[in-house]
RNA sequence: GGCCCCAUCGUCUAGUCAGGUCCAGGACGCCAGGUUUUCAUCCUGGAAACCGGGGUUCGAAUCCCCGUGGGGUCACCA
């Protein structure tokens, strides 16, 4: 055995949200580093210093670590007590913005070598070049120009100050790249032209940066989308050229969405702007946030993205749930990270057979390389929200009493204020019984604080559901009604003797329709209608006990009064 | 369009590398029935795939070729 251990990498370019795509291959790279006993290691790639951002970075290191991807080493990082990353190997800087120098020194040696050389074009002559060779149906190939300036002129003008790339000087040998998962790919030289390896703006190109922290950081396997298959033999040239070692790779398949098309940030505009079309939603829903005329010119442009929290607020006026994309879109809708690394894990590996629900400790135990599949995958949410729905009913009840009290500190926040309200009737001492209510029904955490949402809110707040109340109380001249108010009286008897318990009321609600001879839906729709506004809501025992006596009999008397009060009015 | 990669139920996939045990298994979804006071569960049953065509072989989902389809890539983004 080798005694210098694998290590892989991810490297995110902090330009946005950790897409979920993202995740499963920072996911496969700690689960091959876990599974050989190696170094599982994080590099930010921040040589697009336009679009990179230091709150995109934290965000996606925020998310690797909420999925449980501990990394060894890579940029230090906090949460819930876990430490991640550090500079144990001494091989960092790990973002690329730092490591200037080293990539200058790599780029001398290979001008120095002829391996690379200045050209001096600008963009925009670049650009008008490949359109005229787009138009005559041609492969656009650098061609080579600067070369036919002498060396010595392009050293004085580079030394001058004019603004230039590198060109790395392509070789013309076909190159050919073994790949773990797609075997041997070769690319003939006329395919690649004389790539940019270092930018007008002094730095580094993707491909250069890649190649040299690689070898700088002992990288031993590469693992990433098969987008960038392609550019595998011209980093194999890179490194060839510089002396380096050719590490393993490894090309997953990429995810898609439900329509076969890639996940991205663009997918959550187009369904709200589809949801907007189909609705005829011609006026904007949130005036205030977005006016009228980009409203407007939003919908007619489909190119054009909305800021991502004006687009949640669209959405939630028009009453649309909006595709998760990112890691922070499944967290806030209520996944559990177990359940998400489940998921994607199983979206291009298996561990064979018939298993396919299992944890972080199985992945890093079971996985291989060979196991990867060559297909790519649709994201099938549905799927998703079954597996978290049974992982949430098989939790221990305190694991999830504890999960859902800091989803509604983090994401319902009227929830958290009121369990830390004193006066109010339910507190953080009834976390667990709040939970182990909704536990059993609950496909997500937003659909467990949904179902509780009757529980927090006062008698006189109650939202009545117009399609219930006529169904349940109104129907047949008012039955309902007139159920509610002998259950009123029965209720009463036993709030006053102290034992209006879930299980008496769900007692007296069943004696009460044998006496009557009615069936037991025809009294507890009712009286659940008027306890929670809807026809929706946990066990009616359960109900019960989480709203109290009190609180019951409220609930009871404001909703008979609001008859009174429409029926005064005649309608 | 050039080049590269891929191809099993609607979807994720097992089986393919080492051809027979596969009239192709599991999961989600779907359909039908049942349990249930709502919701969510749960139970029973069902429909559902080897892209097409050649070839190799006693035998092919598995190997080869062609076609077709899908995807990736052709940036001073990564």
């Amino acid at each position: 055995m080798s005694s210098t251990p694998n290590v892989t990498r991810f490297a995110p370019s902090p330009t946005g949200h950790l897409h979920i795509g993202g995740a499963r291959t920072a996911l496969f790279c700690w689960a091959f580093a876990r599974h050989t006993g190696g170094r599982f290691m994080i590099r930010l790639e921040d040589t697009d210093v336009a679009r990179s951002s230091e709150s995109s970075a934290v965000g996606i290191l925020h998310d690797l670590a909420w999925l449980g991807l501990d990394w060894d080493d890579g940029p230090e990082y906090a949460l819930d007590g876990k430490s991640f990353g550090g500079d144990e190997r001494g091989v960092g800087p790990y973002r690329q913005s730092e490591r200037l120098e080293l990539y200058n020194e790599a780029i001398e040696r290979l001008v120095e070598s002829g391996a690379a050389y200045a050209a001096f074009e600008s963009p925009e002559e670049i650009s008008a070049a490949r359109a005229e060779a787009v138009k005559r149906k041609q492969q656009y190939r650098y061609d080579r120009a600067a070369l036919k300036i002498p060396a010595d002129e392009r050293a004085r003008r580079v030394a001058a100050g004019e603004p230039h790339v590198i060109r790395f000087r392509t070789p013309d040998d076909a190159v050919e790249v073994e790949d773990v998962v797609l075997g041997t790919i070769r690319i003939e030289p006329e395919q690649l032209d004389d790539f940019v390896i270092r930018k007008r703006d002094g730095y580094p190109t993707y491909h250069f940066a890649v190649v040299v922290d690689d070898e700088l950081m002992g990288v031993t396997h590469i693992l990433r989308g098969q987008e960038h298959l392609i550019n595998t033999p011209r980093h194999v040239m890179l490194q060839q050229a510089l002396g380096y070692r050719t590490p393993e790779y490894a090309h997953m398949p990429l995810i898609f969405n439900d329509k076969g098309a890639k996940m991205s940030k663009r997918e959550r505009d187009g369904a709200a702007r589809d949801f907007c079309k189909q609705r005829g939603v011609s006026e904007s829903p949130i005036p205030d946030r977005l006016a009228q005329d980009a409203f407007d010119a939003w919908k007619k442009d489909k190119k054009q993205q909305l800021e991502g929290d004006v687009l949640e607020a669209l959405a939630e006026a028009v009453g649309l749930h909006l595709p998760e994309v990112s890691v922070d879109d499944f967290r806030r809708a209520g996944y559990l990270p177990e359940v998400i690394t489940n998921f994607i894990a199983l979206l291009g590996w298996n561990p064979g057979g018939d298993v396919e629900k299992f944890d972080m400790d199985f992945l890093a135990s079971k996985f291989e390389l060979g196991r990867i599949g060559k297909t790519n995958a649709r994201f099938d949410r549905t799927k998703l929200m079954s597996f978290n729905g049974d992982f949430i009913a098989e939790m221990a009840a305190a694991d999830f009493a504890g999960r859902l009290r800091a989803f509604m500190a983090a994401e319902f926040a009227h929830f958290d204020v009121r369990l830390k309200d004193t006066s109010f009737r339910l507190g953080e001492d009834d976390m667990g019984r709040i939970a182990a209510v909704v536990q059993p029904r609950s496909k997500t955490l937003v659909d467990a604080c949904e179902r509780l949402s009757f529980a927090f809110v006062d008698a006189a707040d109650i939202t009545y559901d117009d399609k219930a109340v006529k169904k349940n109380l109104e129907k047949n001249d008012g039955a309902g009604y007139g159920v509610l108010r002998d259950l009123l009286e029965r209720f009463e008897a036993l709030a006053a003797s102290g034992g209006l318990t879930g299980e008496a009321g769900h007692t007296a609600l069943q004696s009460y329709a044998e006496e009557k001879d009615i069936k037991l839906g025809n009294v507890a729709q009712p009286l659940r209608v008027a306890l929670t506004g809807s026809t929706v809501s946990p066990g009616m025992d359960e109900t019960l006990d989480l709203l109290g006596a009190d609180e019951v009999l409220a609930r009871m008397r404001r909703c008979l009064e609001l008859q009174a009060a429409s029926a005064s009015r005649g309608s």
